[in-house]
DNA sequence: TCACGACGGAACGGTTGCGTAGCGACGCAC
DNA sequence: GTGCGTCGCTACGCAACCGTTCCGTCGTGA
């Protein structure tokens, strides 16, 4: 029976560790230091460095997204936006998420698990907004819900990520509103 | 006087390294290896990994960026995303520069770096095109410049680097479109 | 022609991480 | 109380890079 909270402390000290160093450089030496553990409780549970981290962001996969319904297009958007801006700015993912995506392009298992904790859960939930909207007759029939996921999350990865700059009161609100007007145009 | 096409030879391999194995990867002996070229070569030209990444940054930054004036902003916006499109589907460059951004948060150099390569020069050429939209009485006043560039490049660098998903033909005349109108809500 | 300097290559000692093995200690089930 | 399995820990041989040093070679300018 292999102890849980050693296990606990050995997932904690992943998430720190990918944060602090990025996928690259984090060692299972590295994460069994942190995790005030022996490497050998490391590699009892998992072989390899992938397989721990494939197994992490699955875990992460099934946490689920909570789909808003709100009544209208604007409060849907906005919602999607709320819940977007707080996991972009917590510092752990704010760091681990680019920083896996990157490494997504050299391992195609973790563009599969990405793509199947993060990207499928928001294509699902945009589907059903859009859908929504449609429904009331606030977007045209053919609107594709790839182009509205960009028009929507896009230039807030963009601000949080990318430029990482700052995200002023009421800077949500105008992007839910010119989401709104991009997707309609 | 050091040979100007072993320089050459060195900064189109740390590129390529750059892109194969990221930053984080990225070795001296690796770089040495791919230039067909001895260690003392890059060691005698940049003292460490970072001071090559620096220097090769602030190079391209030199290039400096085309300043659209098409005389609307749907023609502006269009060659601006354009412009984007074209770096973003380099496969060097779309996996370069999401490599450096993450490493950015961990050397403040490679922030400053990039943040004087890219970020500036679209800010000034964003900053430009603002400026003539609202000349013209295609924008109000008050519009602000950084957020006209998320709502511009912002969709367009979610799609091309972070779901890698395909770019169809017309979708940069749509994107150009809804970024237009979001400017205007 | 000759001296100088950059060249590629090999080797140096040192560090880090790999994955594995063996240690005594501890806790739990029977 | 006895055994079994996991625990943290140390050590192993192996590999990759680090940054430096020393070769012998080659091209160029004086």
């Amino acid at each position: 029976m292999l102890r849980e909270d050693v296990t606990e402390a050995i997932r904690t000290a992943v998430f720190e560790e990918l944060a602090a160093v990025g996928y690259a450089r984090m060692s299972i030496e590295g994460i069994a230091r942190r995790a005030g553990v022996g490497k050998t409780a490391v590699y009892r549970r998992w072989k390899s460095k992938l397989a721990l981290v494939l197994d992490l962001v699955s875990a992460v996969a099934a946490e689920g997204l909570p789909a808003p319904a709100t009544g209208s297009l604007y409060g849907d958007v906005r919602a999607l936006l709320e819940v977007a801006a707080h996991a972009l700015r917590h510092p752990v993912a704010s760091q681990v998420v680019p920083d896996l995506l990157v490494e997504a392009t050299r391992h195609p298992e973790i563009a599969d698990a990405i793509r199947a904790a993060l990207l499928d859960g928001q294509h699902g939930v945009a589907a059903a907004v859009v859908r929504d909207a449609v429904a009331r007759g606030e977007l045209p029939e053919e609107t594709d819900v790839d182009r509205a996921l960009d028009l929507i999350v896009g230039p807030l990865y963009w601000r949080l990520v990318v430029v990482r700059g700052a995200l002023p009161a009421g800077y949500l609100d105008g992007l839910a509103q010119s989401a709104v007007a991009a997707l309609r145009a």
